[in-house]
Order: C-alpha cells, then sequence, then structure tokens
DNA sequence: AGCTATTAATAAAT
DNA sequence: TATTTATTAATAGCT
C-alpha cells in the first residue's frame, strides 16, 4: 500500500525487513485493537521477530487467559466448553490412569491366554478381561462352535460304528450261545452286553 | 477507511458489527500472514467473538507451537501456577496418545491371534487355541458352551462304556470261539469288532 | 524517524 | 452473503 506493490514473499534486504516489520508490526497491533474494540472480540497475538523477540497484545485481559481459553476450546472436547485447566488435568490424569489400568489388563489377560497363571488376576480385572474379550468373542465362538460340532458329530459316528458292532458282537453272542449251550452264562451278562437305545441318552 | 471515518468504540448495531467484525477479522488474518512471510515472524493469533466462537492463525507451525514458545519465554515473568498446569495437562495427554496407541496395539495382536488369523491358523495352533478357549469359556460362562461341552463328556462316558462292553463281547466271543472252535470266523471279524484306541482318534 | 505517492482496506450502499 | 464504490488508512520507498 504504497509507492509500488508488495511481492508477498520473504523480503530479502536485511534492513528493508526490518523497517517493514516495524511498521507492518505496529499496523497488525493497531487493527487488532480496533477490531476488538469495535467488535467487542478479545483478541490475543503474539509476534516472534526472525531474532526471537517477543511482541503480543491481548485484549480484554491478559495473555494467559487468552491462552487458557484457546486451550480451553481446543482441548475441551466435552460439551463443556468453560472447563477449568485444572479439571483438564485431572479429567487427562485420570483417564491415563483408566488407558493404564486397561493396557495392564490387557496384558495380564494375553498372559493367561497364552498359559499363564490366573492367580495374579483380580476378581475386577476379570470382568474387564471379560468385557474386553467380548469384542473377539464373535470370531472365537465361530471357530470353536465349529471344532466342537465336528468333534461332536466324529464322537456320534464312532458311537453308531461302536454300537453297530457291539451289536454284531451280542447276536454273534447269542449264536455261540445257543450252539454250545451257554444259556445260563449268557443270560448273567446280558445286561451289560446288549445296550438299548436310550439308556445312555443325555 | 472508507466512506467515513470510523470511532474507535464498540459498534452498537449488531449488523454493522457483525459486518465489520467479518471484514475487519478477515484483514487482520491477512495482513499477519503477510508480516510473517514478509518478515520472516512466527505469529499466534487467536479471536474469539463477541459470541464466543474462535477463529486462529498459526504461521510457522501450530498454535500449540506458538503457545509453548510464548510460556517458555514468558517462563519467569509468569506464576508456575498457571505454566506448571499447562506443561502438566500437555504431559498428560502425551501420555494419553501413548496408552492409546499401545492399547490399539494390543487389540490388533489379540485380534489377529483370535479373528484375523484363525484362517491360516496350522492344526497345532488351533489346538493351542482350542485349549486356550475352553478355558475362556469358563470364565465368559458361555451357556451354549457349557452344554456342548457336557454333551461331549456324555458322548466320551457313552464312548468309554460301550468300548468296554466291546471289549467284553469280543473277550467274550474269544472265550466262546475257542470252545467252540469258531476261530476263522472270529479272525474275519475281528477288525470290526476290536476298537483300538487311536482309530477314530479326532 | 518523517514524508508522500500509492496501494490496500473497508464502510456504506446495493 | 457477495459485489461495488467512495473514502480512509496503511505503508514502500525516499530523505
Amino acid at each position: 500500500m504504497a509507492r509500488g506493490k508488495v511481492q508477498l514473499k520473504r523480503i530479502e534486504n536485511p534492513v528493508h525487513r526490518q523497517v517493514t516489520f516495524c511498521k507492518r508490526r505496529a499496523g497488525l497491533l493497531k487493527k487488532a485493537k480496533e477490531l476488538s474494540v469495535l467488535c467487542d472480540a478479545e483478541i490475543g497475538l503474539v509476534i516472534f521477530s526472525a531474532h526471537g523477540k517477543l511482541y503480543e497484545l491481548a485484549t480484554k485481559g491478559t495473555m494467559q487467559g487468552v491462552i487458557e481459553r484457546y486451550l480451553k476450546f481446543t482441548h475441551g472436547t466435552q460439551s463443556e466448553a468453560v472447563t477449568e485447566p485444572y479439571h483438564l488435568l485431572m479429567d487427562a490424569k485420570e483417564e491415563t490412569n483408566v488407558l493404564k489400568q486397561e493396557i495392564d489388563t490387557l496384558q495380564k489377560g494375553m498372559r493367561y491366554l497364552f498359559g499363564g497363571g490366573l492367580g495374579t488376576m483380580a476378581m475386577d480385572e476379570l470382568q474387564v478381561l471379560e468385557k474386553n474379550l467380548e469384542i473377539w468373542m464373535y470370531h472365537v465362538r465361530s471357530m470353536k462352535m465349529n471344532i466342537m460340532s465336528q468333534e461332536i458329530q466324529a464322537l456320534r459316528d464312532k458311537e453308531g460304528t461302536l454300537k453297530a458292532a457291539n451289536t454284531y458282537l451280542h447276536d454273534l453272542v447269542l449264536e455261540n450261545t445257543s450252539v454250545t449251550s451257554f444259556v445260563p452264562f449268557a443270560t448273567d451278562i446280558s445286561y451289560p452286553l446288549f445296550l438299548q437305545d436310550g439308556i445312555f441318552q443325555l
């Protein structure tokens, strides 16, 4: 805004840069003040020069106030945007503790699931573990059900084979008994030999 | 800078104030950016509107960075009652993020072990998993699993009883055969009759 | 640091 | 809310 347009790039000439910095810094601070006054806004403005010098402006209170308000605004993910920094700190610490406990439980759960002892897990920890396990329960259950179903089916097949063999043996015993007149003996042992359906049903 | 001078006092007309706020806010942010670029300065600018809405600008990094640099700069000038909780809060937030990441890692590992990895698990791995699952089932007290376990146990008992009866019958057949000279017949049927351990193992 | 020609910002109107 | 316009404000280059 003066004799010649300005390029939006760093001013290489150090003297020019320093002069421009002073002028524009003053202008920026002035405009910030004006905006605050005219529009009733709270403004915090900090400027670090290239050499590291600090210039600041805080309307409506101190820069600390602006920073705290800003931190509340940004970190206050919860509904209350007016929480005190100390509350935020407490919340963060509490959250940290919760997470640590959760990690501890998870690690214990891992050790437990891979053969470790249960002795060190308290009841509440086990409950937390159970809750976490529910996340993976779906996957585990389907696989486990599959395994157990196969096992059951195999056992049933086995049972059928055994029954068939049993019946065959029973008939054979009866046949032999009739030929060799072993009736009394056969009668005595008839019960354990002949396994009717239903006797062992669940 | 327009049709008429501006009075350095709060604009009473709400509409005018709102319009001016929008325009001047944009202008202020623009000038802050320009100053930063032209003069290589780090600038942090936060604007809270009268209604509490936040507008911010941080050149050369994040607002967090500007705030931290500011607090370092003013360290000693400000009371530690403000800066210390701030640093503690930052530490706690950072720690929280680390812990969350750790939990995520653990959960991913668990999911792999019990979820995604199931498809590629070998038989021995499945057996180890099955053992762990049986222990886990006790804790989650899955009623369906419990019922199935009972059924398996019952079938195994039945198998044992049938095996015992089978063996008994087998011995009996052998005994009778030896008496009645039915050796060839007994030999022919020996395989289906005598069920050795392992033949029907899963 | 002041001065001034110019550009940029913007208040009011549309 | 966006555009236009008339003015004022800011400031780049000098001194």
